[in-house]
DNA sequence: AAGAATGTTACATG
DNA sequence: ACATGTAACATTCT
């Protein structure tokens, strides 16, 4: 789930935590294909302050005083949790770092897709990542120029994490709906007006999402939760994804299904053109 | 019980 | 170099 809302989200809890200031007192990492070299991040991270916690794309970034930079990537199932240190480890819980405050930040991922990364150079590591959308020097000019002449379909020019930074695959097919935009489209046939409408599709999207907490599907362990184990509440917004065949929320025309890029992509073929 | 699931990457083919 | 397609990763849910 975690998309760029979903990763916000995240973001945000573990800052309303105040988990910045706090010092790592102990490190443990129980799936050992979670970072390349578990013994040596370990012994990096232990008695660290954490200094920063930010989002670029879809990564968490915490950085610490020392200048490194842990960045995590929550993959399909990922959840960082904040629990009390003594809490009973549950499964799927594959890694837990001690806060000298009593408690821990825990990393859950049922899939195991989820990766961190420790680096000293975080902007090298990110550089070749998108545009970030809801940046405050964000510009329509450099979104045009990104976009405009991909001879790509526009659904798979969303996904592209080089083209634009945080969009999954259910905003993408959310953002085109409300752009009346159809996901086959090649990016290169826009007018400037569509691409007006796209961009701002976008950021409406991302921002209205990020104010319902994210979007948590179904019931299952995989299910997107917070921080502090909370559902999001934006799965209750959706115009076309998972309403497979349910009559859209415009014309009442049945939302069409088909696979893009192995990727499951909703439609409503009346309204999008 | 087969098929699909929010993400990414590596590899192959055109 | 660009575009598309497939498999793989690991597990759960429908």
């Amino acid at each position: 789930m975690p998309e760029l809302p979903e990763v916000e989200t995240v973001v945000r809890g573990l800052l309303q935590s105040n988990i910045v200031g706090k010092t790592i007192t102990e490190v443990h990492i129980r799936f050992p294909k979670l970072i390349l070299d578990p013994k040596a991040f370990v012994k990096d991270v232990v008695g660290s302050t954490i200094s920063a916690c930010t989002r670029r794309a879809k990564y968490i970034l915490l950085t610490f005083n020392t200048g490194k930079t842990l960045l995590i990537h929550l993959r399909m199932t990922g959840k960082l949790l904040i629990v009390k240190k003594n809490d009973e480890l549950s499964a799927h819980e594959h890694a837990q770092f001690t806060l000298d405050d009593g408690r821990q930040i825990r990393f859950h991922d049922v899939r195991k897709f989820g990766r961190f990364y420790l680096t000293s150079d975080a902007n090298e590591f990110l550089a070749d990542l998108g545009l970030e959308m809801l940046d405050e020097d964000f510009s329509f000019v450099e979104f045009c120029k990104r976009i405009g002449g991909a001879k790509r379909s526009l659904k798979t020019v969303l996904l592209d994490q080089k083209v634009i930074a945080g969009l999954g695959n259910i905003y993408a097919d959310e953002v085109l709906f409300q752009a009346r935009l159809l996901p086959q489209r090649k990016a290169c046939t826009l007018s400037k007006h569509e691409l007006k409408a796209l961009c701002d599709s976008i950021q409406q999207v991302l921002r209205s999402a990020i104010e319902r907490g994210g979007s948590s599907l179904g019931s299952g362990l995989g299910n997107f939760l917070n921080s502090y184990g909370q559902a999001g509440k934006n799965q209750n917004q959706f115009s076309v994804y998972q309403r497979t065949n349910l009559p859209c929320l415009l014309c009442q025309s049945p939302i069409q299904r088909v696979v893009m890029g192995q990727r499951s992509t909703h439609f409503c073929p009346h309204c999008q053109k």
